[in-house]
DNA sequence: TTGATGAGTAAGCAT
DNA sequence: ATGCTTACTCATCAA
């Protein structure tokens, strides 16, 4: 039925029988048009009506495998495209749970410095007789709070 | 050429010369094969045939279809897919941000804490009388920080 | 005219 | 036999 003149690149070849067509598929294909006349010398109308038409449907070939070549590419393009942002949102996770974890940490601390200064306050004992009672490596500083309204005390003028 | 029978979703129809092929494409096309057979009784087997293969050709069309539609939406779930990923980077960048912020300034908190610390223990003062030096809201505290040696003091005994 | 794409067809693979 | 996928062809649109 449709496969007179198929070439499904599978079963190629031409039948040959009278007309020898000269030019090859892959001749046709890239042959400019200037240089395809310079072969059509001497060739009946119809002749070179289905030259042309060859080289259209040929040419169309090649469209077609280039279409589906530009798709899949994109496809993997958009799947490379996912995979690094994958990787993006795992890292940027990551060093989100180590702040988390060192916010923690500091806030510990400085929990700790406001339950001494409110142990300073009531007691209004000297700090030095306050802080023993805290292990190791211990600092004692003072730190401007503007958020803590609920601590004013008249210890500094300013 | 080609266009014997054709149908290509646009000059549709059959020629119906000879034959009337009792069945339309999609009733040939979703009939089961017993059903079918039913349908095919009395019929030459060159006439068997011809139906067999435009049921074929029939269902290939919607395979094909469906083929399409489905890389169309598998494109496109890649494509969400990214979109959502893009916004959680986003929202992760914001949030991690945010927590530097946090971070910093609770750093700084502390690194005023411990420069008062160095004074406190240099001039050996009451905390009194440094503290005021401080302008608003200060808030006097002691904390544990292991991971300053170079700060012991033997004011802790324990 | 050239290139790109949607849809239909057949071939081939897998179930 | 059925369903899916690929390659090819044609129609059609855009540049």
């Amino acid at each position: 039925m449709t496969s007179e003149r198929n070439s499904k690149a599978l079963k190629v070849k031409r039948e040959c029988g009278e007309n020898v067509p000269i030019l090859s598929d892959s001749e046709l294909m890239s042959l400019s048009v200037r240089e395809l006349n310079l072969h059509l010398r001497g060739l009946s109308r119809e002749e070179v009506q289905k030259l042309k038409q060859r080289r259209r449907t040929l040419k169309n070939r090649g469209y077609a495998a280039s279409c589906r070549v530009k798709r899949v590419s994109q496809r993997e393009a958009l799947e490379q495209q996912k995979k690094e942002l994958q990787r993006e949102v795992e890292r940027l996770g990551a060093e989100n749970d180590g702040m988390r974890r060192e916010l923690e940490g500091l806030g510990a601390r400085l929990a700790a410095l406001q339950r001494f200064a409110r142990g300073l306050e009531s007691g209004g004992g000297s700090i030095l007789a306050t802080a023993p009672r805290l292990n190791t490596a211990s600092v004692i500083t003072i730190v401007k709070s503007p958020a803590q309204p609920q601590l004013h005390r008249e210890q500094g003028g300013s």
